[in-house]
DNA sequence: CGCTTTTCTGGACTCGTTCAAGCATTCGGA
DNA sequence: TCCGAATGCTTGAACGAGTCCAGAAAAGCG
């Protein structure tokens, strides 16, 4: 698959530009990151090994710490919920997250741009992001609660 | 304090409105998340035991539980900080969280109502909250990290 | 080639939180 | 007013995620 080579090649340049050095795990960790779905550390790590044999877990921590320092990777810690990584970074986009699986689905910027970037009032802080998070119960789970009310009744 | 004491007993109130049974863990519980400012769940604990001598962590855990469960307080949890509650419910705020010390102040919410309430594509979810974030720096740390830099140079 | 950064093994450790079992309370009804 | 059952509290132990540690080995890159 060109494809594959295609992205593995960017993520070298990405690692690159960003002033990192390129090594085995941490592209290996770019692409787990880049190929799931909103990956746990341990998600990531499994990725990783089937990828290139064998990286250490704390391997996996420390790429990702410095990929997410370098903000090549986003980390996002829904409350409740051990971290979570995208690889879909500079854009304004915000997460749904599934109270009962703790599922997380991208949504794309209510507004679109500033109005959801500015609070009314900063209290002097020097803000430099706004992160929204919209819980909620995911279409599998939904449809899980019902069956179980069915079975029980 | 006659003010205290009207506090105590609107919060018993409060306590029996929800369903909930009256006890000193309950009720002292209540009185530090109101007077703290988004204490975490230690600092509620020493004050609780400053009004009524002892309580077990664990109480407070459970009191907490219970008191978020019946919408009393409100549970928050920025990403990499511990949790933190607040007495302030029912009305769609905010927060600003800072990145140095973990602080927590309220905001009101940007729009007022709807529109920073409801997702662009709910893609199937069933969305019943909305969570605004906003991260910055606090005056505070703005202002100890310019000091750091003058002694440093 | 050689210096520097990164990774590895492997373990110990912190912190916030939860579980489990028995004891103590609250509160509605008699 | 007192009693009994449900509920809440206590103690103590355990858990999961994540961090940190150290030294040794490996790899990147100038």
């Amino acid at each position: 698959m060109p494809g594959h080579q295609r992205e593995e090649e960017a993520d070298i340049t990405r690692l690159r530009a960003a002033g990192l050095r390129v090594t085995a795990p941490r592209v290996a960790v770019m692409e787990a990151v880049r190929e799931g779905d909103h990956p746990l550390v341990d998600d990531i790590a499994v990725a990783a090994r089937r990828r290139i044999g064998s990286v250490s877990t704390q391997a996996v921590y420390d790429v990702l710490h410095a990929l997410s320092g370098a903000g090549l990777v986003r980390r996002i810690e829904p409350a409740g919920s051990p971290a979570r990584f995208e690889a879909r970074v500079g854009d304004n986009h915000h997460h749904l997250v599934c109270r009962c699986c703790g599922a997380v689905t991208d949504v794309d910027c209510v507004v679109g741009q500033a109005p959801c970037l500015e609070p009314a009032s900063a209290a002097g802080y020097e803000v430099d992001e706004a992160e929204v998070v919209f819980w909620g119960v995911c279409p599998d789970c939904t449809e899980m609660s019902s069956i179980e009310e069915r079975e029980t009744s």
